[in-house]
DNA sequence: AATGAATGAGCTTTCATTCAT
DNA sequence: AATGAATGAAAGCTCATTCAT
């Protein structure tokens, strides 16, 4: 009858994907419910504590897939720079998908309160993630470890403000920039 | 003559702080209200539109405010380095005031506004002031104007990165760390 | 299985009675919810466009009401004079009971209904069903079609003038006055 | 400067005509105050009991209105059906140029709450100056007085309901039918 | 595992009015 | 006579969540 993913998935997916655009607060649970079919009682079937729960699948959902896009940009690059190269090209395109407007996809979804302890530590647990993930690519294409961390630090950083930028600007000029910036002209 | 009255100016100064910290959506007209001591009725005598109409204020009433910060950066600076590291100290300073909390004045306040396109065409021009004028004082300070649009452009992008890292980890470091990201160790 | 829940027909019941009396402005969301015993939120749980899709469902509640009452006016009739008459009367007795006050249910609920042109659809067609059913009693009562049709245009129309004027005089007298209107002394 | 009429007769009419299209509840004075370009102060000055005296003073405008077109309609009329007839087809010309909306100027002023004696009052004041005045035409016309009473009741009657119905129907057809129903044809 | 009606606190906004000048 | 800023009660509505089934 149905060739949908179960009802959880739907759940995360849609909502990994309207967080990341409109930001935690800007989402409401009848909306996520809306767009991904789910029938209206489902959600606290799935996440007994509600939209914070969802928000925090939703947001180790997106970053496993920031992931998987950093892994293929390092699979058939010569150097750490062609790879983060890549990456950034590869967000950029995602960018410009996503009508020119969504940005990071942790920090829009668990990034609007100051009060929230447990979202600022799964965002610190998820850019931890990044960041060795990348600085064990940049290493692996032949970096110094000193050098590596560096570089991913640098990365990480820019990142977040291009993609503030390039919501501003409407454009995924400052994505694609971002290697420029870290590695000089 | 030219001193507005204090209800409109306290309801600015209120909701530029608030935003800034929690977001468009994470502050309610109430607690700006509260904050500013201001009855429920004046804030739609003052502003017409509401809640969306004062956030905009607020974002360009922040952006005098920084501003000013960048303006005494650059007031006793030897060169365009210079005045670009005091200004991040500065920044760092009341981060850490701001109970390691508050971002950037603007994208805080009106990321997550109603529309994005009015959003968009706001930041814009009040980035680009913020871009104008630390161009100029670059130049001011002896930087090729060439070299002094790009040290700006750096500056900006690489500070809204960090903005967000501080955020995350709770710490000014990464402001700290911009005038090192652009100039290099 | 076809009996509505409960909540929902005593939103639209105490909202029938509330609108006929005082008018869609006249009327706040809390005091139908009072009224009707319900909470909040169900409201808008049942009407998603809140109160003006709440007043179309009790003015089509209101109009089968009145529907019911002219049939019964009609049931021990022996011709079609009598049985106006007979519902002029039982609507007197209404209105009597009303504190003197509830005009016609349709554009008491409507008139001042945020869109016009939905009032003026739903209102045609209240309407028209009205006088289709008081042409057909009439024919039956062997009132000729061309004539039984002058006749429920009369009705109507004579019957709007005089809801008003009884409600200005705060007395039935006008709507008893309606058949000798139509049909002479 | 200023050509217009004074501030008080501008509140007047402008009062009127939005109260007779939109009623006393659905008009709020800020609009008013802005379709009579009057200060925002002035109203208060003018109308120390503010909206309702102001609906008070448009109703009895508005009343005067109507007069000076019975007046006008009985000039040249022979019999006191040529006057009615006249009368009505000048008020469905009102109607056609106000947007095919607007009711009786008095009862959509001042009938939207049963709990306001003080405008039922004025509304049955004013309906006897009407019935007086056409009573007075028919007579001057050749009518018997016990006629022309009947004449001037079902005239008021059954125009209040035309009134309704024009505006039902979006046309001024049900003000033209009036002396067809209340003469025969 | 799944459902949708029910819930009431809280939201932003509009309202007619009052005040100081 | 005239002004516009100030006022807070009340408006309609949205919200994340809970409940009975």
């Amino acid at each position: 009858m149905s060739n949908l993913p179960p009802t959880r998935d739907r759940l995360v997916a849609a909502a990994a994907l309207l967080f990341q655009r409109k930001g935690y607060h800007g989402v409401g649970v009848a909306e996520i419910l809306e767009a991904s079919e789910a029938p209206k009682g489902s959600l606290y079937h799935h996440f007994p504590n509600g939209k914070s729960d969802l928000a925090l699948a939703a947001a180790h959902f997106a970053a496993q897939e920031t992931l998987r896009i950093l892994d293929a940009s390092f699979e058939d690059a010569n150097t750490a720079r062609d790879g983060i190269t890549t990456f950034c090209y590869k967000l950029a395109k995602l960018f410009t998908l996503h009508d020119n407007w969504s940005g990071c996809p942790i920090s829009s979804t668990l990034f609007e309160s100051p009060s929230n302890q447990e979202f600022r530590l799964n965002t610190r647990e998820i850019f931890q993630e990044w960041h060795e993930a990348t600085k064990a690519h940049a290493i692996a294409k032949g970096a110094e470890p000193e050098n590596a961390d560096a570089m991913a630090n640098a990365l990480w950083m820019t990142l977040q403000g291009a993609w503030t930028m390039s919501r501003v600007r409407g454009t995924s000029d400052p994505i694609k920039q971002v290697p420029m910036l870290i590695f000089g002209s």
